[in-house]
DNA sequence: TCAGTTGTAGTCAAAATGACTCTAACTAAG
DNA sequence: CTTAGTTAGAGTCATTTTGACTACAACTGA
């Protein structure tokens, strides 16, 4: 909204003033196999900073929200020219605009957040200015990104709780236990597998398959299909894109 | 962040054109009681547009966001210039930044959402350019406006079904009727006191005083005070102010 | 054929929930 | 002063949900 009759008269010299620089961030996240444990962790990519300021630290990708795209769209696109890959889920995770969160200049950011499939995250290239970093235990980043990193954490555990975007980090199909090890990595605790069993089954979020999953060195698991309303995840988003 | 290398060439060009218009707005939501119901119901004010786009149309409070506030500061002033008040509750709700928001010019507005308590809100004054509106059935707003007050109405009852935000509706000290007739009005549902009782005090979030609430037709309830972390009700926001 | 492994169903006690009853403590009417 | 009306607040009880655990099914590899 552009100019209301509250704006008093203290603030109209400040309004001709340059506005603050908009930028789009991401925070990626994806499960791989730890070395350490035997659970999957979660990893996210990082970009190698090329200009000052905070010259070739880690930073989250991002980049200027370019007049043509909305705010979604310019996420999107970013996440393309960092992975090459299309996330199964992008939503908006805050937007960070404190006065120095940029030493130079006043720079607000909007922050999406995205998870990848492990299938697809292990064709993601990495590169000398493109790593992949365990999300916990961060080095020190450029800007305010751990923080950001941080709070992308604990909203992800949060939705993770009692949401369905567990399966975004999953192919079409997959196995019932292959959704408990989503579960137990994002939540960093062991899951009774018979009990989650039962309780995904009361949602009605996935359907069984009539496929197996054959090669294990035990009885082959059911493979499973999400049935819930695709949007349904979104919902931290608002209705339509705005 | 600015500037990474994965910007394209082909968007060197876009980067120089002006960025969009950054503006703040805010969803202020009070109860007051409603002529037709006996349930208390969720109110916001409005503000008359005094200039085009969408003049003499009604809209949420906001204005650009000023170089000198962070985002929250800029959405407090805001409020603080609309109704006078201090919000108990203020939280950042959602960047929107579709491309067609405004006619005239591309503008990215950061979204707030605030809980007025019913003392604080009966003060609000009301004047020929603002005005409450009841939150639900609003007639036709300016720009995309009933799709974020929609939003923000979700996020609220989302976040009052297990949050612990329903004590901002209220004064410091308050009876258990009181706050059970705050999630009578947002779920717009009948509770069942007893239950809500029992509920409520093992979330420990409310602490008894020692004093009752004299001059009703009945026992004297007793008041409670809310005993939570205060911080914990912004969980929707990240840790510190960024 | 057997040992190892995981999938899947089922059991059972504990905890949480929802509908309900009962008494306490006040005001207002008579 | 007494009584009817009202809400506060404790408590009961059946149902549902949860967590821990058991048992059997179905595969692989030796």
């Amino acid at each position: 909204m552009v100019g209301t009759q509250f704006v008093s008269a203290a603030n109209i010299s400040e309004r001709l003033v340059q506005p603050p620089a908009l930028a789009i961030s991401t925070v990626i996240f994806a499960l791989r196999p730890s070395e350490d444990s035997d659970r999957l962790s979660l990893w996210l990519p990082l970009v190698r900073r090329i200009r000052e300021p905070f010259k070739d630290q880690w930073a989250l990708p991002g980049g200027p929200l370019t007049q043509a795209d909305s705010l979604l769209d310019a996420a999107a696109r970013n996440l393309q020219d960092t992975t090459g890959l299309a996330p199964s889920y992008l939503e908006q995770l805050y937007a960070f605009g404190g006065l120095h969160r940029s030493p130079s200049q006043r720079v607000v950011s909007i922050v999406y957040w995205a998870l990848i499939a492990s299938t697809e995250a292990e064709q993601a290239q990495e590169s000398e200015n493109v790593k992949w970093f365990r999300a916990d235990g961060l080095q020190s980043l450029a800007f305010d990104h751990n923080k950001i990193v941080d709070y992308a954490l604990w909203r992800l555990r949060n939705k993770m709780a009692y949401g369905s975007i567990a399966y975004h980090f999953l192919g079409e199909k997959f196995t019932l236990a292959q959704v408990r090890e989503v579960y137990e990595a994002v939540l960093n605790r062991s899951v009774d597998p018979a009990n989650f069993r039962r309780q995904l089954k009361q949602t009605h979020h996935i359907e069984p398959t009539d496929e197996f999953l054959q090669g294990g060195k035990h009885r082959p698991p059911r493979l499973y299909r999400y049935a819930g309303d695709p949007h349904a995840d979104h919902s931290g988003d608002p209705p339509s894109s705005l």
